[in-house]
DNA sequence: ATCCAGATTA
DNA sequence: TAATCAGGAT
């Protein structure tokens, strides 16, 4: 199996990139990906703003956990103005559970801009939305393809692990520059849609059959640092309690803090120790 | 332990 | 470039 992929590596490195190449490398992705689809909501949807939530949330958040999150969001709040006009508290609640909490709120003030400047409708220019803080590269691009069916140029986790594993087999420290020019060059521009979800769902599919990972090969690759006992993982503990006891609201936490974050800590322990996160997470997970 | 349909900031 | 990000799944 891997064989196949050494050699057409290796065909690469010396021939470049043939128009047969492209043909091949389009066949094997379109053959897997139409006896194996994978099915999500927002694959059905062709609701720009529907498209716009399931990107946030599928920043460096698993499928899996994002369909729940992304069905509830999309139900209580339809629409960019809905989202715009909703407080920020009630936005954190309903983003509760997925992480890396700041990009509901620059989720939030990007549907206000989308409402203020571009009268309610998703951009069409991923440059455009680029500029929105909080969407970068790639999720500017994602948007406007699966929204609009246009073709962009963009690269996220699994489209990575394909061309290392097809096009750079036995290559180390592998750009995304130089990644992304194969991406557009491959790119099927008849339906980029659904090409990218069959290279996405490819790339799915080598991860669960590749040890290790491909993606090790990236020059890019880093390891994650650990969330125990981590500041993420404090303020986490400190959003609950907000969230559980409206009272305590008093504790205010900057993006910054330095002195300040002992003290909560200290409180945090305490409270721990009295069991407050146990009973209050009880009260509110029914 | 490591990654997840990344992005920002220093 | 490296560190960080109001988590959770595998």
């Amino acid at each position: 199996m891997s064989l196949f992929a050494a050699d057409f590596s290796q065909s690469y490195e010396k021939n470049g990139l043939s128009q047969e190449m492209i043909q091949i490398f389009q066949q094997i992705i379109w053959d897997y990906y139409n006896s194996h689809p994978r099915e999500f909501p927002w694959r059905v949807t062709r609701n720009p703003y529907h498209i716009f939530i399931s990107e946030w949330m599928l920043q460096q958040t698993q499928t899996s956990s994002v369909v729940p999150k992304y069905k509830e969001f999309i139900s209580k709040l339809p629409t960019f103005s809905d989202l715009a006009n909703t407080s920020m508290d009630e936005v954190v609640k309903l983003w509760q559970g997925l992480g890396y909490n700041r990009r509901a709120i620059w989720m939030k003030s990007a549907a206000e801009s989308i409402v203020r400047e571009y009268n309610g409708t998703l951009p069409k220019d991923p440059d455009h939305l680029e500029k929105i803080k909080g969407i970068g590269h790639a999720t500017a691009r994602e948007m406007v393809t699966f929204a609009y069916n246009i073709p962009t140029v963009f690269i996220e986790t699994n489209i990575r692990r394909v061309f290392l594993h097809l096009f750079f087999h036995n290559k180390n420290q592998v750009k995304d520059t130089e990644i992304l020019s194969l991406v557009g060059q491959t790119v099927d521009i008849t339906n980029p849609r659904e090409w990218y979800y069959a290279l996405m769902d490819y790339g799915v599919m080598l991860k669960k059959t590749l040890q290790p990972d491909p993606n090790r090969r990236s020059y890019h690759y880093k390891k994650q640092p650990k969330f125990e006992g981590s500041n993420r993982e404090l303020r986490g503990k400190i959003l609950r309690l907000k969230i559980t006891n409206p009272e305590i609201t008093n504790i205010t936490i900057s993006q910054k803090l330095k002195s300040p974050l002992e003290k909560i800590n200290e409180l945090v322990t305490k409270m721990e120790e009295e069991g407050f996160f146990e009973k209050s997470l009880k009260t509110t997970s029914e």
